[in-house]
This record gives structure tokens, C-alpha cells and sequence, in this order.
RNA sequence: GCCUGGGUGGCGGAAUUGGUAGACGCAAGGGACUUAAAAUCCCUUGAGGCUGAGUCCUCGUACGAGUUCGAUUCUCGUCCCAGGCACCA
């Protein structure tokens, strides 16, 4: 090889450099990928974006995060998939729409259009020839084909629910989507409202999706607690109550049946079936009504008020306690959920503090079946419930069992007897898809008077969503009133027959779409399940925390249908994630204009001013960018100023990922000073080193700077490895590269020696190479400059360690007294523990501690310290 | 209330298996260069103490105990902060 002699600019620009090298990927399609059986491969996602118009400091770190791994792999030889694309559905494209009268499919492909523009610009390395968008018939089409599976599975079918219903965005919200009573999106008051709607059976997995998230050991543990309480299992019983005078029966679940003989009376949700039937003919029919439907118009946001208030009535009828026979009030409570258990809770007021709420507030009796293990019954006070284990009183033949076998006991009774079962509940419901919105995957179903809901013949797919519609204010959608989509034919009885307008919701574009990235614009099928098989699953996984349940856990119940649809053989789309933290930033505030943007603050020190009144403004806490708070960065503004490479440098230097950022404008400025001084070092040492080969001899040729320059280098290259390698803490590998500049810009080489030259190109060349993932872009021309050739950086192979190089010979020993530090010393490192001891006593200031007192014990670490007890 | 994280200098953060607490960066202070400033380069910087300003001493990782020759790291208890769930029977 000819090295080839280059010339460099004198000053780091990042405006030119950036540019050109941005140029030269896309032209030479640099991170294409095919599957080639032949390497191993690398699956990198990032959580693809909703298109909103603007890329936000979130996406730059999470995208940062990820574009370092995906480039680092490549480096290692990985066959690496890194792909982006497009979350596109959704309501804002309808909300925009209306306020600025253009169409969610113009919005939407303007805003990707001006967002890939900015990902191009922060140097992200995708395959770009895999991008699609969700809102694309070709897209959806294959979903709607999975629907069509799914209902002939069963896996999504059509039920009657209350749901729960945002007003302002007119659509039906998952259980996931409800915010403490609130709608997600727009924060307004969520309501119950009943409607029929479409379902997949998520449920049917629980058990399942419970089971492996024990198994995702690449998962952060926080994700997979919250899955598995999400899922929520409990164990327990469910238990049958006779309704007196009647051959009507009440089921309840229940995780106490060691407290049944304290189960005083009955509480219904106000939609259980029972209600009606039981309040018939006893008077209180109307007030049961009533009471009913006020309980439906309740709010979900009043029912997670502090003070909610427990509500009930008596419906006019009893049940019989099945141990006991004591005969039970039954009552409708506000605080019994229909879409738990059973809808029914059988009330035990002294073990339950809730019911011992409701028993006092309706003066209902409270009979004591466990004590504490330490107080007989008589002495048990009654100011509240006791909910620990104990001892079973007043509980016929189990009376003084343990409380805790008396759960199997009485379960076991109630099976022999009929009376009941062992039964699990889950807290998991089934996943409500349909969304009342025009800007969604349509559901491919006709109704049909005579046949009902009949699937679109696969053959007449996708069911396109018509662009051709009026939008309307307030948000309802247009589909329903658009006759050219609703009216068609019904495909069994070829009579009139009317499309189904819900939408899908958007979570189950997102649930596939990693799956469709191996093969983007495969025709006959979901995706070419070979390509499927080279690349999934999602070797690593990166995205924020707020997607820990509901996105993750359709992933993954989606990947499940697709395997019992034989398409996959995997049950795991990711194995691993990496769920980054928020980023943050101090807010400004001003007393008469509230919160300030940072381009409406001026700064004198540290101290900000309004910029419309010149007032003080107050610094208020740091708090996660957002829009209302105005401790945004616009990325745009950064990337003028600094370039792509001090951005990206610092969203990784400033804290490791799965913690908060804090942002620092210091901190980019201290970013960007670092690469003006790789930037200088290099120019420095370039006449000097161009025409030399890298070092790449034995250690033992060196001596003097020149092996301690090496020596560094070295180890250098072995912490950023491992670093990267084992944890993702880019911001201790990058530490690490500064400690090599500074030790470089100390180094005094001795340029008469043979060595000198060859030892501080290998320097320069690690900086470069260690860098490259991280600032792809000046390292790229550095290489350049070197004389390499252009462009082939990022796909050069990553820095080799020699062991041999990163040890030196001697070891820095340090000397304790009774643990505390009083010398160190330097030995070779092949010095036995005697002699080191010996080193050890002899050390002046060791003395002073040692002297007159009497040696109790010496305890060598190796290549560490010596600790003498006195 | 329950479940997860977390608490280390003026600040962001290091310390990978129990072994020199504070790497690296920011900020601050001092010096060099300059007519000057910016930029750059170098030095200092946890707090306190001092007979011999040292290869010095004491204290110090939210707080209180414990285990250990030795604890930021392990155990128990307490406080505070962040996130998640929240009438789930």
C-alpha cells in the first residue's frame, strides 16, 4: 500500500466536513445490508419516530445511542441491520390537518420528508433503502391480512364493553392509554362509555408473555416488573354464593378464601348481569337504576380523586355464605370493576380494608376470622382491618389453622363440595384495537344484515383508507359519512352491506414493524419469512422508558400469533433493551410571561433574564424537555452551531444512557473544544507522521515516552472495548480517549528515535478508530488526512489490544495501616509476597504507625496494597 | 399505599469481583502567549488542621447500626428524590 500524502485544513470545520462525508455515504449506499449467511448478524432498532415534523433531543439520544452500537458492531465485522421508518399513523395528522386544511397524508409525508433530512444530518448510518411508513397501503395491507388471521383464530373478535372514551379526541382509549383518568394524548377527562368494539385476545397469552419476562435476561429489570405487574396474576379461588330464594348463583374470585367465614355481605359492580335480574320485584328497582347509571357517567378522572368516596346500595336481595350459611345483603359498589374477576367481591370487612370502609359507612357487620399470631381474639382491636397472616377464629373445623394452609384447605374443601375452585386472575385485559378515526388502518370487515360482520376476502386487500374525504371539526370521523367507502357488498350473500369505519389503533403497526424491516417491499406476504429468519430476532432493542408496557408487551404478543401462525419461529422479537433516559433541562421562568424558551432568555452569568420585560427570571428545577415547560433544544439550532459530531459526542459523554441528561450548553461547548483538540494534535504531529506505518512491533523494542505512549494506547483500547462491549457506557469509554489526547499532548517523544514517529501514528490511528463510532464524521476525514482512503472508516476494522502492551512492569503498591493509607511504593510486578512485605514495613511514614506496636496479621493483595493490623 | 430505580465535590459524573474515593469533563482561580481581548497551552481546585506545609494528619460517598484487616460497594433500619401502578377483591 502507497500511503498517500494529504494535505489538512488547519481549522476543525464541522460545516464542510459534515456535509461532504454525508454525501459520500448516501452515494455509495455505504450501510446497505443483505442477509449473507456467511457473517454473523447484528439486528439494531431504534423505536421508530411519529412523524411530527421536527426530530427532538429524545430522538437525537436515543438515535445517537443506537447509531454508535450499530457502527461499533460493523467495526467488530458484524452484519449489521439498522434500519428507520415511520410511525405515521395517528391522530395528529388529522388535528394539523384540520387547523392548517390539508390532508394527514400530506402532513404526514412532509414532516418525514423534512425529518429524514434532519436524521441525514446527525450522520445516523441506516439502510435507507429499508424506510417505509406505516400509513402506506402496502404496509397496512399485510396487517389487515393478520387481522383476517387473527378472526379466523378467534384471536380478534368482536364484544360489547364499556371502554374507555376521550371526548375531545372522539375515540376509544386502551386501559394503557388512560393516564390517572386521563386521556394520553390530550390530557382531557376520560369516561366509560359502551360501544361494541373489535378485540385481540391478548389475554389468552398472559400466562405465557408472564413467563418469559423472567427470561428476558437482556431486559432492564425495571421493564419486566412493570410487565409482570401489568399482567397482574393473582391466585385464588373463585367461589359460588347462592342467591336466596332463587336458583341464582353469584361467582366470586377471590385471594382470601381463608377469610370466607368472615364474609359478611356481597358487592356487585354496577354493570354486573345480576343486578337487574336480582332488584326486580323487590321495590328498589328505580333507585337501583338510577344509581346505576350514575356510576356509568362517572368519570374514570373522579374515581382516582384522593377523596373518592365508596358508594353503595342495597339491591334488595341476599345471598348465603356458603360456610356460614349466614345470610349476605347484597349490594352494587362503585369500587367493584366488572372487567376484574368476576365482577362481584365477596366483602370480608375485617380483612379487608376496603370493605371495612364500606361496612362502617352502610353500618354492615364485621365478624373477625384471623388474629394476629401473638393476641387471642378477644383483645383484637376493630379500628381498622387486619390484613397480615395469622390465625384462623370463628371458622368452624379450621379454626386455629394458619391462615396461610387454610387457603389450600378451604379451597380444597370448596372443590370436594362443589361449592367452588382454585382459579387465577389476571389483571390484563384484552387489547381494544378499534379507534372511531379516520387516520388508521381500516379494519378490514363488512356488515352485513343478513350475515353480520364478514371478513374482506383476502384476495381484496388492502382495504385502502379513501383520501378522498371531508374532514371534520371536533374529530369524528369522516369515514362513516364518505358512501363511496362505507357502501359496498356483502362477500358471502353479494347483498348491500356497509364497511366497517374504526380504525386500528396505532400500537399494532408499531408491533409488527421491526419484522418488516428484513424484507420492506416483500409483495406476497407479511415479509419473506427467510429474511425473517436471518435477522430476527432484535439483537438490541433502544427506546424510552414510556414504552416499557404497552408497546413492548404487544410486541410481544404479537410475535406469539405470528408463531402460532407458523410465520416465525421465535416467541421474543428483542433480546435485548436498552430503555435510554429522559432528557432534561433546568426551567426558566418569568413572573409576567411564565415559562421562558432559551431563545427567550438572556444571560448575565448565571442569572436569566426575560426576553420580553428584562425582568430576573427565576431558574426553576430540572425537569424532562417539553413543549409546556419551554426547556426545549431545538437540534437544528446545535447542529448549526456545533455540527452533528459535538451533538452526538456530547448525548453520550455527559451521562451514561439509561440515566437522565442533563442538559448543558458548557457541556456541548466542552464537547466541542475536545474534538478542536484531537483536531489540533493531529495537525501538529501530521508532517510527522504521514509518511510512517502505525507501531505494531513488540513493546520490549520501545523504551522511554515512546513506550509509555504505547503502553497507554494500549490500555486505552482495551477500556473503550470493554466499555462498549459490556455495558453501553460510552461516556467512561470516551473519558478514556481523553486521558490518551492529554497523555499525547504530554508525551515528550524523542523524534531522533527510530520508533517515535511509527508509536505516535498508532496513537493517532486508535483516537481515531475508538472515536469513529461516536463522531463518524471528523474521524472520517482525519483518516482521511492521514492517508487512508476516503470514506472506508466506518467500515475499517476496530483497534486489537496486545496484552503484553497494556501491562507495565512495575505495579503501584499501596501501603495501609489498619485499612488506612499511609505510603505506597513501587515494585516489579513478579515481586513475592515476602519481599513486598519487607518494601512495605520500610516505608518511612509506615514506620511512624508501626513502631512499638505489635504485627497482628499482613494481608497482601496482589498488584494492589499490603494492609498491616496492628 | 404497593413495586422499581437512585442519593458521591460548586456541577455532570468515575471507581467493572469488598482493596488508593472523586477518573474524565464543566465551572472557578492562577500563570504563559498577546499592545489588548478571544482562542490556545500549563498549573491549582472535597472540607478542615498543623511542631518541621508534607511521600503529613483528621473528617468525608443521604442518615444510624452491623459484618470485615479493609465498605461508595455486602446486611438491617431510617429519611429524601424520581419513575411505574393504584379501590385488581
Amino acid at each position: 500500500m502507497n500511503l498517500r500524502v494529504n494535505p489538512m485544513d488547519n481549522r476543525y470545520d464541522p460545516k464542510r466536513i459534515e456535509p461532504k462525508w454525508q454525501t459520500v455515504w448516501d452515494a455509495n449506499k455505504q450501510f446497505k445490508v443483505d442477509e449473507d449467511p456467511s457473517r454473523e448478524k447484528y439486528y439494531l432498532l431504534e423505536m421508530f419516530p411519529y412523524p411530527s415534523g421536527k426530530i427532538h433531543m429524545g430522538h437525537v439520544r436515543n438515535y445517537t445511542i443506537g447509531d454508535v452500537i450499530a457502527r461499533y458492531k460493523r467495526m467488530r465485522g458484524f452484519n449489521v441491520l439498522h434500519p428507520m421508518g415511520w410511525d405515521a399513523f395517528g391522530m395528529p395528522a388529522e388535528n394539523a390537518a384540520i387547523a392548517n386544511n390539508t390532508h394527514p397524508a400530506a402532513w404526514t409525508y412532509a414532516n418525514i420528508d423534512a425529518m429524514r433530512e434532519q436524521l441525514k444530518r446527525m450522520g445516523y448510518s441506516y439502510d435507507w433503502d429499508r424506510e417505509f411508513a406505516t400509513c402506506a397501503p402496502d404496509y397496512y395491507k399485510w396487517e389487515q391480512w393478520l387481522f383476517l388471521k387473527m378472526l379466523e383464530k378467534g384471536m380478534a373478535y368482536q364484544g360489547e364493553s364499556y371502554v374507555n372514551w376521550c371526548d375531545t379526541c372522539q375515540t376509544v382509549l386502551a386501559n394503557e392509554q388512560v393516564e390517572a383518568g386521563e386521556c394520553w394524548r390530550c390530557g382531557n377527562p376520560v369516561r366509560q362509555k359502551k360501544l361494541t368494539q373489535w378485540f385481540f385476545k391478548i389475554s389468552d397469552y398472559a400466562e405465557d408473555l408472564l413467563e418469559y419476562c423472567d427470561r428476558l435476561a437482556g431486559w432492564p429489570e425495571k421493564v419486566t416488573t412493570m410487565q409482570k405487574n401489568w399482567i397482574g396474576k393473582s391466585m385464588g379461588a373463585e367461589i359460588r354464593f347462592q342467591v336466596e330464594d332463587s336458583d341464582r348463583a353469584i361467582d366470586v374470585f377471590t385471594t382470601r378464601p381463608d377469610t370466607i367465614f368472615g364474609a359478611t355481605f356481597m358487592c356487585l359492580a354496577p354493570e354486573h348481569p345480576l343486578v337487574r335480574a336480582l332488584s326486580r320485584g323487590t321495590g328498589l328497582e328505580a333507585d337501583v337504576d338510577a344509581f346505576v347509571e350514575r356510576m356509568a357517567l362517572q368519570s374514570r378522572s373522579d374515581r382516582m380523586l384522593e377523596n373518592y368516596e365508596k358508594e353503595g346500595l342495597f339491591i334488595g336481595a341476599w345471598c348465603l355464605n356458603p360456610m356460614t350459611g349466614r345470610r349476605m345483603p347484597i349490594y352494587i359498589a362503585n369500587f367493584a370493576l366488572m372487567e376484574y374477576g368476576t365482577g362481584a367481591v365477596m366483602s370480608v370487612p375485617a380483612h379487608d380494608q376496603r370493605d371495612f370502609d364500606f361496612a362502617k359507612k352502610y353500618g354492615l357487620d364485621i365478624v373477625v376470622v384471623i388474629r394476629p399470631y401473638d393476641t387471642p381474639v378477644e383483645q383484637v382491636a376493630r379500628t381498622e382491618a387486619y390484613v397480615e397472616d395469622g390465625v384462623l377464629v370463628n371458622s368452624g373445623k379450621f379454626t386455629d389453622m394458619d391462615n396461610k394452609a387454610a387457603q389450600e384447605a378451604i379451597t380444597d374443601y370448596f372443590e370436594k363440595n362443589e361449592l367452588g375452585r382454585k382459579a387465577v386472575s389476571y389483571r390484563l385485559r384484552d387489547w381494544g384495537i378499534s379507534r372511531q378515526r379516520y387516520w388508521g388502518a381500516p379494519i378490514p370487515v363488512i356488515h352485513c344484515e343478513s350475515c353480520g360482520a364478514v371478513p374482506v376476502p383476502e384476495e381484496d386487500l388492502p382495504v385502502v383508507l379513501p383520501e378522498d374525504v371531508d374532514l371534520l371539526e371536533g374529530g369524528r370521523s369522516p369515514l362513516e359519512t364518505t358512501e363511496a367507502f362505507v357502501q359496498t357488498t356483502c362477500p358471502k350473500c353479494g347483498g348491500p352491506a356497509r364497511r366497517e369505519t374504526d380504525t386500528m389503533d396505532t400500537f399494532v403497526e408499531s408491533s409488527w414493524y421491526f419484522e418488516r424491516y428484513c424484507s420492506p417491499h416483500f409483495d406476497r406476504g407479511m415479509f419473506d419469512t427467510g429474511a425473517v429468519g436471518y435477522w430476527m430476532p432484535v439483537d438490541q432493542y433502544i427506546g424510552g422508558v414510556e414504552h416499557a408496557v404497552m408497546h413492548l408487551l404487544y410486541s410481544r404478543y404479537f410475535t406469539r400469533v405470528l408463531k402460532d401462525i407458523g410465520l416465525v419461529d421465535f416467541k421474543e422479537p428483542f433480546t435485548r433493551l436498552l430503555t435510554q433516559g429522559m432528557v432534561c433541562k433546568e426551567t426558566v421562568q418569568c413572573p409576567e410571561h411564565g415559562f421562558l424558551y432559551p431563545e427567550e432568555t438572556r444571560y448575565d452569568g448565571d442569572q436569566p433574564y426575560c426576553g420580553f420585560c428584562n425582568q430576573k427570571a427565576a431558574v426553576g428545577r430540572v425537569e424532562k424537555m417539553s413543549k409546556s415547560k419551554k426547556n426545549v433544544i431545538d437540534p437544528n439550532v446545535l447542529l448549526d452551531e456545533y455540527g452533528a459530531d459535538t451533538v452526538r459526542l456530547f448525548c453520550l459523554f455527559a451521562a451514561p444512557p439509561e440515566r437522565s441528561l442533563e442538559w448543558s450548553e458548557q457541556g456541548v461547548e466542552g464537547g466541542f473544544r475536545f474534538l478542536n483538540r484531537i483536531w489540533r494534535l493531529i495537525n501538529h504531529w501530521h508532517a510527522d507522521i504521514q509518511k510512517v506505518r502505525p507501531f505494531d512491533g513488540d513493546p520490549g523494542e520501545l523504551d522511554g515516552a515512546a513506550k509509555k505512549l504505547f503502553s497507554k494506547t494500549h490500555q486505552t483500547i482495551k477500556k473503550v472495548t470493554t466499555d462498549i462491549e459490556e455495558r453501553f457506557h460510552f461516556n467512561t469509554a470516551i473519558s478514556a480517549v481523553m486521558e490518551l489526547v492529554n497523555a499525547m499532548y504530554a508525551a515528550e517523544l524523542d523524534m531522533a528515535h527510530a520508533h517515535s514517529a511509527s508509536v505516535m501514528r498508532h496513537a493517532v490511528e486508535s483516537v481515531i478508530l475508538l472515536l469513529a463510532p461516536v463522531v463518524p464524521h471528523i474521524t472520517e476525514e482525519l483518516w482521511e488526512a492521514l492517508g487512508n482512503e476516503p470514506g472506508k472508516l466506518s467500515s475499517a476494522w476496530w483497534p486489537a489490544y496486545r496484552e503484553d502492551a497494556t501491562i507495565s512492569e512495575t505495579r503501584l503498591m499501596v501501603v495501609q495501616v489498619n485499612g488506612k493509607v499511609r505510603g505506597r511504593f513501587e515494585v516489579s510486578a513478579d515481586a513475592d509476597d515476602d519481599a513486598i512485605k519487607e518494601k512495605a514495613m520500610a516505608d518511612e511514614n509506615v514506620r511512624r504507625f508501626t513502631e512499638g506496636k505489635d504485627i497482628k496479621k499482613i494481608i497482601v493483595v496482589k498488584d494492589k496494597l499490603v494492609n498491616i493490623v496492628v
